[in-house]
DNA sequence: TCTCCAAATATACT
DNA sequence: TCAAGTATATTTGGAGA
């Protein structure tokens, strides 16, 4: 069955909000960080309008390198929370172009997906003028710009979205699939990260047209057989998966900087005790309850560590939480001898609390 | 030896 | 040098059948 999809990006999402919400940034360098709690410019960018990124500032470089590329950017703080509010209009938005409520896809906070099979009943000219409406909709009830992909499924509609950026439109016809993918290198493909491509350009591959050439069961050999027959697939462009509401996540988790490199007890346990407060939030918020507590420790050599443990029962009460966030934070004290630098905790396999469970369940 | 699943790590993305 | 945060996917490894 032929489908058409649409992938909708939001261009430089958060800084852009800035942008909108300040209009004397406007022709400025707009930088949002992430900052951890270690003086003026410790963190790390989030996203960065494209200005910014002319002058080399990319998601996830050091603040501080940001700011020695372009002295006279404007820094923000990220308000995620906010975001998330802006977020939820533009998805109402693009959701009410869908073929139906259930023809859609949210994948991040500023990313989604649109079955419109229907709607333009295979016609890519159509599909092209629903893209359009969509932009012209965004841009006038929110005043941000998005760009638009659209193809036979998510994996091609994805690629075409960031194929013209911002604000921009692209459209591939099934028959045209293989020669956008041809040239790309395999970073480009959804799903393949650093890691990813370093394995393959060790393989002697860089281009997607090389991986779509390359032998199944080598690919298979080296990779295992999901993502080795992912891979092998995803390079020809083929994709089955469906357009569907995403299932509400199933970890709820924090994390934060140490002020410094420490392994003061207070200083880690009063941090720890912060993150619980937020992610015991979220959870009362959401209503759910949860079965696993993870705590994981970043040392100040970087090396990440994780201890979690699960229970019989999904619980959702604050007491829980800290008495196994707190024992597991312990055994890593106990464990090591390397400061720590960051800590987080989460908690996972979330279910919705049916009723005021507690520890009379038991 | 198989299967389940908890624990831990790897990876991706912004 | 500098180096955040959130979430999911994959791998590992132990226990019971």
């Amino acid at each position: 069955m032929e489908r058409v999809i649409i992938h909708v990006d939001m261009d430089y999402f958060y800084a852009a909000i800035e942008e909108r919400e300040d209009p004397t940034l406007k022709g400025k360098a707009v930088v949002v960080c992430m900052y951890s709690n270690r003086g003026e410019s410790g963190g790390a960018v989030s996203t960065s309008n494209y200005i910014a990124r002319d002058a080399g500032i990319r998601s996830a470089m050091p603040c501080k390198l940001a700011k020695s590329k372009k002295p006279d950017a404007v820094f923000l703080p990220v308000r995620k929370a906010f975001y998330e509010e802006v977020s939820a209009s533009v998805m109402e938005i693009l959701r009410s172009n869908a073929d139906s409520e259930e023809a859609f896809e949210k994948i991040s906070i500023d990313e989604a997906f649109l079955e419109i099979t229907e709607s333009c009943n295979c016609d890519y000219d159509l599909a092209k003028e629903i893209g359009l409406r969509i932009k012209e909709e965004v841009k006038s009830q929110e005043r941000i710009t998005c760009s638009v992909g659209i193809g036979p499924n998510k994996l091609i509609a994805k690629m075409a979205s960031s194929f013209r950026k911002p604000d921009g439109i692209t459209v591939i016809r099934p028959e045209e699939t293989e020669d956008f993918l041809k040239p790309m290198p395999v970073k480009k493909l959804w799903g393949i990260g650093k890691v990813t491509e370093d394995k393959l350009a060790e393989m002697g591959i860089t281009t997607v047209e090389e991986l779509a050439a390359f032998d199944v069961m080598e690919l298979i050999s080296v990779f295992g057989k999901n993502k080795g027959m992912w891979l092998k697939g995803a390079a020809s462009g083929q994709d089955d998966s469906p357009v569907k509401e995403r299932t509400a996540s199933d970890q709820i988790g924090r994390m934060a900087s140490l002020k410094n490199d420490s392994r003061n007890e207070n200083m880690i346990f009063s941090l720890l005790d912060e993150l619980m407060d937020d992610v015991i939030g979220k959870v009362k918020k959401r209503k759910v309850s949860f079965r696993s507590v993870t705590v994981t420790v970043i040392f100040s050599n970087f090396k990440t560590s994780t201890k979690s443990k699960t229970f019989n029962h999904a619980v959702s009460d604050r007491e829980i939480l800290t008495e196994n966030a707190v024992e597991l934070m312990k055994q890593f004290l106990e464990e090591s001898t390397i400061n720590f630098r960051r800590i987080g905790v989460r908690v996972g396999n979330l279910q919705e609390s049916t009723g005021q469970k507690s520890l009379f369940d038991f």
